[in-house]
DNA sequence: TATGAAAATGGCACACA
DNA sequence: TGTGTGCCATTTTCATA
């Protein structure tokens, strides 16, 4: 049996699953070489391992998470459906072949087995597209609106230090979206180093991102627009439009890098 | 309300739509100058392009998918959650911070509004998940096992040439997971002007994939070791363990790029 | 858009266990 | 033999104008 199957039991080591945690974490802007520095080994080893990861399935394939409401009004929508048991496989093969499907999921349940996220420029496409899914056999159980998606890479493969920061340390919700957070600034976070003002102008701070309060060294500073941003501030946020994994990606050290630079173990 | 938001409205031109198309398809093996070629432009303008469509939101992020069973058996799972609609935001939030949380899906629904793809490595990690999900106020209302995730492009962003080449013809389902499925070999494929031999041997084909028949021009070959694989050719294919969106790469065109050539527009 | 400098990639030969 | 490494030509990116 696993003689056709020779890559079931693959066993990951810690390049591995380094190298997987930065992928997933940025797919696009993390090169071999930034990863090579991480682990301390070369980039040509990173680049040897990626391509045997790509050859034995472990990583599947590279997407762009897109906004379609803000890009042209479009809908994006699940459609949580029965198919067949038997036919599961076929049919998720041929769903996702309909125009304006961009992602199905196969579960191993009886009852709505198949969720599939379709982009629909109008309700009119929505409807074709519901009407396609029909034909091939998928029953249409449920049909919501996604407001929104969030994406993270497996912590457990990440580094080591279990660097819970970039998350907010409070969320306070107020009345509609608004909501209020508390977060500390992160030692190598976008932000750290602006003042306010530069901040706002420069697009760093998102125009619907209010600083409230900063405390820092204990005490409470009230923010101007001279006042500069330091790491380890714990800035009081408010935001209008809510809170959301983008909103506060300046206060957050870079993606693919881990919050304090890894002591290279061999120079 | 628009002041503030000044990214609501943004417009996408053909070239746009070209670049979303191309990175949804393959986030990371796509440069700039392969996008720049099929549109007809400088990548230069290609890369200024996306910077934007990144500053506005249209492109959120670019990730991983990763087959955690394969890499050391994990187990992929989907909660489905209520959570109250005030705190939504909040909760997806802090839930995504939840280590082995990968995906979250905010629903506009009343119930199971929460979607929350998470990976364990055992039945235990998925419980200490379930507890965290509950503790923050997310409310499982069911928890099944992901089989399987296909992500596509956005169809109607892609190129003109409505080709719905690369989908199988016909499928059919026999015993367990496996089935026959018709497929026509694509101009470009990868597998196209190998012999069958060749092909297995080099991995163009995969192992559980049996060439049971090719029609060319009318007339049904005998497959055999020697047969050459042409353009056109209609292949009947028999698989084992279930036809799978990766399965038959071989016969599709690559990724990011269309199946016959673009006509420059404006050279 | 164009151009040049810096960085990343892909391929290949070699060393090492 | 397989895995890591170093080096090469080529491609891609980034920051100038």
């Amino acid at each position: 049996m696993a003689s056709h199957r020779p890559d079931s039991g693959y066993r990951l080591d810690e390049i591995d699953r380094r190298i997987i945690y930065a992928l997933m974490a940025d797919a696009r802007n993390t090169s071999a070489p930034m990863i090579a520095e991480e682990v301390s080994v070369s980039p040509a080893t990173i680049r040897n391992r990626i391509d045997q990861l790509e050859d034995h399935g472990i990583i599947r394939d590279y997407h762009t998470s897109v906004d379609f409401e803000r890009a042209e009004g479009g809908l994006t929508t699940l459609f949580q459906c029965n198919v067949s048991v038997e036919n599961r496989e076929a049919i998720a093969q041929q769903v996702s072949a309909i125009p304006g499907v961009i992602n199905v999921r196969k579960l191993m349940t009886g009852r709505r087995n198949l969720h599939v996220v379709a982009v629909g420029a109008d309700t009119q496409s929505l409807e074709r597209i519901g009407r396609a899914l029909s034909e091939l056999g998928a029953e249409i159980e449920d049909e919501d609106l996604v407001q929104d998606e969030i994406s993270r890479p497996y912590t457990p493969y990440g580094p080591d230090e279990t660097a819970t920061d970039p998350t907010p340390t409070d969320v306070i919700s107020l009345t509609g979206d608004a909501n209020v957070v508390e977060v500390t600034v992160s030692s190598d976070s976008e932000i750290r180093g602006y003042t306010l003002e530069e901040a706002g102008s420069r697009g760093v701070l998102p125009d619907d991102l209010l600083i409230v309060a900063i405390e820092r060294d204990g005490t409470v500073l009230t923010p101007r627009g001279e006042t500069t941003i330091r790491a380890d501030d714990v800035v009081t946020v408010l935001s209008r439009d809510g809170i959301d994994d983008r909103t506060l990606h300046s206060f957050r050290p870079p993606a693919a890098e881990p919050v304090s630079d890894s002591e290279p173990i061999d120079p």
